[in-house]
DNA sequence: AGCTTTGGTTACAATAGGGAACCGAGGATT
DNA sequence: AATCCTCGGTTCCCTATTGTAACCAAAGCT
């Protein structure tokens, strides 16, 4: 028996456009959140940003982004070409050339990537004095 | 010595707002690689993405996200705290009772959030019909 | 007295990710 | 002509993150 789960609505949002949240219910049967998992992903994230320029090689995306390893930039691409967002040109010659580029489908994904980047670069310094503020509060406590 | 890295840019692009990708470079310095390591994580999404409609309990969370583990969602909803997106107020009862809310900065990141989810679910059969065709020219090649 | 409920924590198993070495094909170097 | 180099991977192995399950406290209900 639930005592008063209807709560009072946090109001600072608006709930413009009310795209379904129980959807997300199922890991299996639900194709949001599979599709949501895959874009989700640190590393695809920042290989469609480096697209949006230009057309890039497999080691040239491999420089751009540091940190990232040989096989998990494989991966990813390979990820993302199945899932219809890059296109993977390979030229036969020695040695060999991968271009890699934006599809369309890709391009209209980068725009809201593009919002999310911003809104980061926007939000850090609020982010990381929180994180601060939240530490020093933490170690408060522990004493 | 490349032979011509200047490519074609992938023309189905503007290029509007210049944001760096060079920042991206350094794996430890770089702030926004960090931050956008957390939002980019598949739980703190749909966690957001809840709490945009109402106040939640952990409970409901729980429920609401199907296939979370108590631990993950403890870790996801303590990051959220930890950077400011979320509010985490105790109400010291018995069996005790736990609010989550979207902070105004989580508001604000809500609505990038919510459009990538109206992306995904705008684009979704694209997607899976990429997939299909992809995985049938990986089965003919594999022959 | 014992079971239930909520919101966790802890210990342990599974899985995903990272590091480094290797590969193939041909062109350049010695 | 034997070796080295480049690019774009793949493979193996080991660590780090994630998931699973069991446990906990504290009061209420039966």
């Amino acid at each position: 028996m639930e005592e008063g789960t209807s709560n009072s609505p946090s109001d600072c949002c608006s709930t413009e456009r009310d795209y379904d949240i129980h959807q997300w219910d199922s890991r299996e049967e639900c194709e949001v959140r599979q599709i949501l998992d895959r874009i989700a992903d640190k590393w695809s994230l920042l290989v469609i940003a480096l697209l949006e320029k230009r057309t890039l090689r497999f080691t040239e995306l491999r420089k751009s982004i540091d940190g990232i390893s040989q096989r998990m930039l494989t991966t990813t691409l390979r990820q993302l070409e199945r899932d219809g967002l890059i296109e993977r040109t390979v030229y036969p010659v020695v040695p060999p050339r991968v271009d890699y580029a934006l599809t369309e489908l890709g391009c209209t994904l980068h725009e809201t990537i593009k919002a999310l980047v911003v809104w980061t670069e926007t939000n850090q310094a609020k982010i990381i004095s929180a994180r601060r503020s939240y530490d020093e509060r933490a170690s408060e406590k522990l004493w």
